[in-house]
Formats: structure tokens, sequence, C-alpha cells
DNA sequence: GCTAGAGTGAGAACAGTTCCCATGACAACC
DNA sequence: GGTTGTCATGGGAACTGTTCTCACTCTAGC
């Protein structure tokens, strides 16, 4: 499922592509700090992942690769959104999230459950005459560092 | 589960009381106007159907109640927060979020399905040193007024 | 009634994010 | 190979949701 990294490139090209945008060097980097972060992170972090990046430009990068479907905002704690990378370019997962710290953590949930959700969101969806497109699950709690 | 009007009020009340706070006349109007609503609604929401709200004072005393436990804050797309009362006031419930506009609706999954679902975090929690206190489930997609 | 303490509300302050615009880099064309 | 057009870049200003400040008000307890 998770694809090489030259083939995360080509599939980060052509999405944006597809938006008339280009794959800059300064993109590149962008997406070359989140796949190196492995988790979400803030925008702080991804500058100080990389100090060659401006924030004003990360905070742009950043938007045009959500809007082009490449990036996933997450916004659960109130101060800094949370930035990674769009789960058709990684895997389906979830959210471990640090109700102390903020940190947030990624987890994958078995295939069954994940099917019996789907099932189930869909149902009470369409009683509700909503259209699910997509389904979130975040578990809050505290993380094994701040427990410690 | 749901409790009438004056239960619900006793026991944000108590709760107030716990914490060394009163159930002020301004903090009993944010109250109904939640229980008005009927689903998540955001601050300029709260102002708007209760004129008589300062936003300052609005903002304080739901910043009160949710250190109380009266109230639950949730933030899932970037520019308001919105607020609803704490889910043992209420019922346990998810939230279908719609992408167009924003608006937040509530919706309540089978018993069985709540327990798998538990069950399962609980036990990839545990898998990452994860102590999970609560969870939420975000079903995104496009409500019915927006689709017409 | 009087006093002490907490709550209120208008506006200032703050912080995360977005916008502006001059600069820089790259590509196509002459 | 130089020129020109186009778009990304980045520093800083601007914007906006939220929090803080502080003078005023209200209530509770005496």
């Amino acid at each position: 499922m998770m694809p090489t990294d030259p083939e995360l490139h080509r599939s980060v090209a052509a999405r944006l592509a597809d938006q008339d945008q280009q794959y800059t060097t300064n993109r590149r980097a962008v997406v070359e700090a989140l796949v190196a972060a492995g988790a979400p992170i803030t925008l702080p972090d991804l500058l100080a992942a990389d100090a060659s990046l401006a924030q004003s430009s990360a905070y742009r990068s950043l938007s045009v690769m959500v809007d082009a479907g490449v990036v996933r905002r997450l916004v659960h704690v109130g101060d800094h959104a949370h930035f990674e990378l769009a789960e058709d370019l990684t895997e389906h997962h979830h959210h471990l999230i640090c109700e102390r710290c903020g940190t947030v953590a990624d987890v994958t949930l078995p295939d069954e459950v994940e099917t019996a959700m789907d099932d189930t969101f869909q149902a009470v969806a369409d009683a509700a005459g909503f259209t699910p497109v997509h389904h979130a699950v975040d578990i809050y709690g505290t993380c094994g560092d701040c427990r410690s």
C-alpha cells in the first residue's frame, strides 16, 4: 500500500499537474518533511524539520497541496493545525491524540472493523439525508510519554 | 438518558459548584441556547440565537463550562469552533460534518457497533502504549441542504 | 444598607494564518 | 545566448477568531 518514495513523488507531481500546479523544490521539501515526520505535524514542527523553509511559503505550499488532494489538514486541538500526507498516498488510518501534549500518532484498525464501520456510517448517514465521503476516528487520551 | 430540563440545569449547577463556580444568568442563557440549538453551534450562531449575550462573556462562560465538563468544544473545520453540551448531559453521539457549509449534525450509532469500536480502540491504543479516554467519530460529506 | 468577592462586557491585545508585492528562478522564444 | 513572460518565493503587513484587561455591576453574606 505504501508507495516507494519515487512513486510517491510521481503521484504528488501528477496530482499537482492536474491542478496546473508544478512540483517545485519548495513543495518537494514540504512533502519530504511530512514523510520524514511519519505522523501529522504542525507548521512550527515543519519549519523546525527543514530550516530552509519560509513560513509563508510553507503555508502556501501546504494550501496548494491540500487543494490538490496531496496533503490533509487536521484540526484537533485549539492551537495549531496538523498536516499529513493524504490517506490514499499512504494508507487509511486514524489518530491517537494526546490531550496532554497535543501529539498526534497514526493507528490502523483491523479490516473487519473498518468494513463494519463503513456499513454503519453509510446507513446512519442515509437516514439523515447525508452523503458520506470519508470518516475520521479520533481516540483521545494520554500518550505513553505523558503518562510516565 | 436525556435529562429533563430542570434536571439538566441541576446537573450543570452541580458541576460548576464543584469548581467553585456559580450558575449565573449569563451561563444559564448560554446553556439554554445550546439546548435550543440541538446541535453543535459556533459562537456567532450562539450570539445570534440570544442577542443579549456579549461576545467576550459568551467566550468566557463557554470556557468556564468547558473546564467544568458541562460543555464540549469541537474543532473540525478551520474557521470557528463548535460548542455543544457535554455528552453525559445528553447522550453519546457522533457527528455528520458537511464539508460544503460546515454545519455539524448529531448522529447516534447502534449499541453493538459502539461496543465493538470501544473494544477495538482499547486494543489498538494498548498496543501503542496509549491510554484512551474517549473517542470521536466524524463522518464528513455533504448534507441534504447542500446537495440540492 | 454595606462590603467583599465574583461575574460582566467593551475594547485592546494576542496568535495562527493568509495576503501583498517586490524579488528571484526557470522556460520558451527570438 | 540573451530576452521576456510566467509563476513560485519569502519577508512582513494584514486579517480574524479567541483571549485578556480593567472598570463597572451584581449578588451573597453580614
